[in-house]
DNA sequence: GTGGGTGCAAAGTGTTTGCAAGTGT
DNA sequence: ACACTTGCAAACACTTTGCACCCAC
């Protein structure tokens, strides 16, 4: 779903690249179409094994060069899971402002777009005195249906 | 403010230490004395340096040790900022379910609590099928004081 | 041709841990 | 006494960086 969404996220990135002067070699390249042709997080070692599939000379500093270019840009943002390894969430091209839903059960990640609690965060921060850029929220929860089913619908993944 | 709160958290805490059958050491002492007479989030190397300055002979390593216990018992929480250092918030026994407004101007990080925000985000999870346990927000915003006036009241910090 | 880019390996840095000695109960 | 604790320093693990060579423009 929304290929062409992640289509125009790879060339949005390339405008960037070129906006600073920057090259798009063929490691970047194999990096970005890594990137912009999955919907899952991911940390900078699978990042790294997924663009070597594409492009075997493509090196652990590169990727970690490149990280920063890719959340600079917006199209890709750091996520903190309070884990050892910054997650990378490839999913705000899409959807700017969602948010996320751990499941302690199974450590599936859901996300979730909502307009209402949006425009009361907002509200929030203009009560407050300042004017909302970007919102993180992270929900830890537990499966409902694991509790009823004795089973979890995520609980194999 | 809420003095009596911090002074009733310490207790709780040497209560979860008895619970587990841990010790209550000096070092330990100093640690959560410090703990519990902030309001301000900190790191563990600034926990360090402020137990030092009440016990000389707590060491890094016992802070970290330390930690562990004090997030587990739900005192202290966590806090990534995205910075290289992990974050601590002391204010979680008063206030278990606030959120963070950080300024991009001064880095200032202003808490608040909010009834309505939070029981739309139980909704939302339960909607989604799960329920909510806790929750982190972290808004990123800018001071409107800053731009209408020139000059962020929390600029000098 | 030139300035940015790359891989490699070494360095950096917050955090964790093995160990021998110390201490609360 | 016994088990839990501690300080120290070495070990870890993710990330960053210096350098010499390379390549996109």
């Amino acid at each position: 779903m929304a290929v062409a969404d992640k289509e125009s996220a790879k060339l949005k990135f390339i405008d960037f690249l070129e906006g600073k002067n920057l090259r798009l070699t063929s490691q970047r390249q194999a990096i970005i179409d890594t990137v912009f042709s999955t919907e899952e997080h991911f940390t900078a070692e699978q990042l790294l094994d997924w663009s070597r599939e594409k492009d075997q000379s493509v090196s652990r500093a590169t990727v970690y060069r490149t990280l920063p270019l890719l959340t600079e840009s917006g199209l890709l943002q750091q996520m903190d899971l309070g884990k050892d390894y910054t997650y990378y969430d490839p999913n705000y091209c899409d959807h700017p402002h969602h948010s996320h839903i751990i499941c302690q059960d199974c450590d599936k990640i859901v996300e979730f777009d909502d307009e209402k609690l949006e425009k009361m965060e907002e509200e929030i921060s203009q009560k407050m005195g300042f004017s909302l850029k970007t919102q993180k929220l992270q929900i830890s929860a537990t499966c409902d249906q694991l509790k009823k089913l004795g089973a979890c619908k995520n609980k194999d993944c």
